[in-house]
RNA sequence: GGUGCUAUCGUCUAGUGGCCUAGGACAACGGCCUCUCACGCCGUAAACCCCGGUUCGAGUCCGGGUAGCACUACCA
């Protein structure tokens, strides 16, 4: 019987979400999509010492801003948890799990150990290689070692205890992975996992993850391959539960790699190296730190999906622009890299470069304009006639400037002299570009635009490239003058463009302006 | 140490035994365009980890090395 595709995404709240659980939760969501599956979101908050304030609802946010669609689980609209399977955050699912536990229990796959931490510690630094397993369990202190009386009493008067799967050794595990194929490992080397902490009266991963991805109904974990070691672990589990014929299909995802060097991507690396590693801004209350997050450095969520969905998985074509639409359509596990990626973090602003140029004028615009009042506001330039003229036309100036940016951030250091006149001037450019003749030749060209009724761009091209041939002047000479006289260095677009926008007046303001400025 | 996974330009990758003289993209470099700076276009440099084997033929299949990574918690 063919089972519906369910797929989840399953973070722990211990901080902001990292960039490459980013990418585990977009492919588990491209895979859910394209087979018209339910992709769901479920807090894995067994370990209620790391729990960090807030990462839940970052967690939400993110995915949201994403574009990264939750059907069942923990989400947007329901902060508490939408759909059957509830509840959904595992810190509120104990009874549940009470239940599973007692099952292993009851069938002798799991017993009770009351070894302490300290006792544990102190154990491997005396064996070394100390692993609780078959060869060690009878010499700790556990109900297959203990009589039943006492360890009932123990547990009656509240000692601490774990829970223990037991592993039966001599035994080849296979797992078939999707991305990887069968991989086989014998149980010897596998230890006695702890399911089950009294502590806090919760489950450890192993057991929540198999007990709700059964509950739940889950198809396929897709996950990252730093849990490739314990899924053999997982698929005993699931045959001491007696569910090894619903059991899900597994993909063990490729590692995001640091840039330079070696080893998996850490946070560390994005303050060391100067970019993000986590989507949205994080304000740990925990730590007291904040780290920088890809929309707050001005990246489109778009070319984030974009840039993540080609590190690790690519078409067999040559297309690197992709949408969410064409990623659901063409995404496939079976195209997944086996090896781990390098985050190659300037290919991803190339990435928000082409979904940048691709927007509209208009909506640039939008995005611009609360930059440049701020920036005027600063230099208190935001109410001059000059600003405000500017400040209309500023869809056509982000049109002229947008090919030469990657982020809407960057357009204020391109565009910055549309909206105020050059008080300082560029040294190289001045020193390379402004002559000797110079000073005159700006005069006479104040003059001849003076008299130019038609301020259109071609009028203007017509009336002084004809100026400049009458007189002989070099066209690069009088062009480059007047661009400094109108920007303040050698750069920007076509003259005739910003003449356009600046209008007669402003241009000829600058143009005296500059002249005085510059023959001081 | 043990176990597992992986291995093509600096980076992301295409490649599923002959279409490979190994393709594309980012980055780098050079040129063209041009009043400047960009964009764009054109081009250059740049890789099959090593050794065996299978085969008429291997980047592709197999074995062995080597290297990198992951895991080895009462964390996920």
């Amino acid at each position: 019987m063919e089972r519906k595709v369910r797929v989840r995404f399953a973070p722990s709240p211990t901080g902001a979400l990292h960039i490459g659980g980013v990418r585990t939760a977009l492919y588990n969501y491209l895979f859910a999509r394209q087979n018209g599956g339910d992709m769901l979101l479920r807090i894995e908050d067994t370990d209620s010492t790391r729990f960090v304030p807030g990462a839940e609802a970052y967690i939400i946010e993110a995915l949201d801003w994403l574009g990264i669609g939750i059907d069942e689980g923990i989400c947007k609209e329901a902060p508490n948890g939408k759909g059957p399977h509830g509840p959904y955050r595992q810190s509120e699912r104990r009874e549940i799990y009470h239940v599973y536990v007692k099952q292993l229990l009851d069938s002798g796959h799991a017993y009770y150990a009351f070894d302490t931490p300290e006792e544990l510690e102190q154990k491997r630094k005396e064996v070394s290689n100390f692993q609780y397993d078959a060869h060690t369990r009878g010499g700790m202190v556990n109900s297959l070692t203990l009589p039943a009386e006492e360890v009932r009493a123990r547990i009656e008067r509240g000692d601490k205890y774990v829970v223990r799967f037991k592993i039966e050794p001599g035994e080849n595990v296979t797992v078939h992975d999707l991305i990887r194929g069968d991989v086989t490992i014998g149980s010897d080397i596998l230890d006695d996992k702890v399911l089950y902490k009294s502590a806090d009266d919760l489950p450890t991963y192993h057991l929540a993850n198999i007990v709700d991805d059964h509950l739940m109904e889950v198809t396929h974990v897709i996950r990252g391959e730093e849990w490739l070691p314990s899924a053999p672990l997982h698929v005993l589990l699931y045959r001491a539960f007696g569910w090894e014929d619903t059991m899900p299909q597994f993909a063990h995802l490729p590692l995001l790699l640091k840039p330079d060097g070696n080893g998996k991507l850490s946070k560390r690396d994005g303050d060391r190296l100067g970019f993000p590693v986590f989507p949205l801004e994080f304000h740990n209350e925990k730590e007291g730190t904040v780290s920088r997050g890809y929309r707050e450095d001005g990246y489109f969520p778009e070319a984030v999906i974009n840039f993540l969905a080609l590190l690790g998985w690519h078409s067999s074509g040559d297309q690197e622009i992709y949408s969410m639409e064409e990623l659901i359509r063409e995404f496939s596990l079976d195209r997944v890299s086996k090896s781990g990626a390098k985050f190659d973090y300037e290919k991803g602003k190339w990435f928000n470069h082409q979904y940048l140029i691709g927007k509209s004028d208009e909506e640039l615009a939008g995005l611009f304009r609360p930059i440049v009042e701020e920036r005027l506001g600063e230099k208190g330039l935001l109410e001059t006639a000059a600003a405000q003229h500017a400040l209309q036309q500023l869809p056509t100036i982000v049109g002229l400037m947008k090919e030469r940016v990657n982020f809407v951030s960057e357009l204020w250091e391109q565009a910055d002299f549309f909206f105020a006149a050059p008080k300082e001037f560029d040294e190289k450019s001045v020193q390379k570009r402004w002559k000797a003749d110079s000073p005159r030749q700006m005069e006479e060209l104040a003059v001849v635009l003076e008299s130019t009724e038609d301020w259109s761009a071609g009028s203007l091209d017509k009336v002084v490239m004809g100026w400049i041939a009458e007189k002989e002047y070099g066209v690069g000479i009088v062009m480059n003058a007047f661009r400094i006289c109108l920007v303040g260095a050698a750069r920007g677009p076509h003259i005739w463009n910003i003449t356009d926008v600046l209008g007669k007046e402003e241009t000829l303001r600058r143009l005296h302006q500059s002249l005085t400025l510059l023959t001081r």
